[in-house]
DNA sequence: CGTGTAAGGAATTCTGACACG
DNA sequence: CGTGTAAGGAATTCTGACACG
């Protein structure tokens, strides 16, 4: 019945700085300097160069700040997020591949 | 493991009109107007008046939109969603009523 | 009735920089 | 390194009103 996948929601870049400060209770200064960190990567809205976070920012956003808050610095922030990133990607070709060769079997017996 | 309920994220209102109208297609105008109807109610940011809307009420406002495009008025827009809304509540009565019937002949029997 | 628009003001957001440490 | 802040400008939003129909 319903047309929208709740997972797109979730995706979409439609909050601005103002109410992501609200919800995180980072201040902009923070907000703005893990983007430059490269730790979130807001939507630029069309004409104007003014950022929209979708509710995934604002998860991930507030994973940093705990992070922060451990005294883990942005440059190791970044880096265990790549390589969870990498390990998922791994992952994901692993159960390819025991598809293909699930498949392979069956055919052969 | 997510603590956040993706129905939660569909009512919160985090969306400016500005968003709103890319999202929709509509105007500004028409979209501060349906409001003024009582079709919609967007949110007021804390000190200024800014209007906030959530996936629900970009939603609500297609709706509306159609709505608006087969000749329909708002006047009558509004009075058929009241109607739903009505039916609805006492179809959850009878629910709530069945489910106390079930449960006594349950003890009885 | 529903919507466009110009008007003036207030609140938001942006960038680059200086400061502290 | 991470964050606060003052600075000046640009884009956003708000309300009440006039217009057309």
């Amino acid at each position: 019945m319903k047309q929208e996948d709740p997972t797109s929601i979730k995706e979409k870049k439609v909050i601005s700085i103002g109410t992501v400060r609200e919800l995180t209770g980072l201040s902009e200064r923070q907000i703005r300097y893990y983007e430059e960190r490269k730790l979130i990567f807001p939507a630029r809205s069309g004409s104007s160069g003014i950022r929209k976070y979708s509710f995934s920012d604002v998860e991930r956003l507030m994973e940093i700040a705990n992070q922060m808050e451990e005294g883990v610095q942005t440059h190791e922030i970044r880096r265990e997020w790549k390589k969870k990133e990498k390990a998922n990607e791994d992952w994901k070709k692993q159960m390819l591949k025991g598809q293909i060769q699930a498949h392979f079997n069956n055919n052969k017996q």
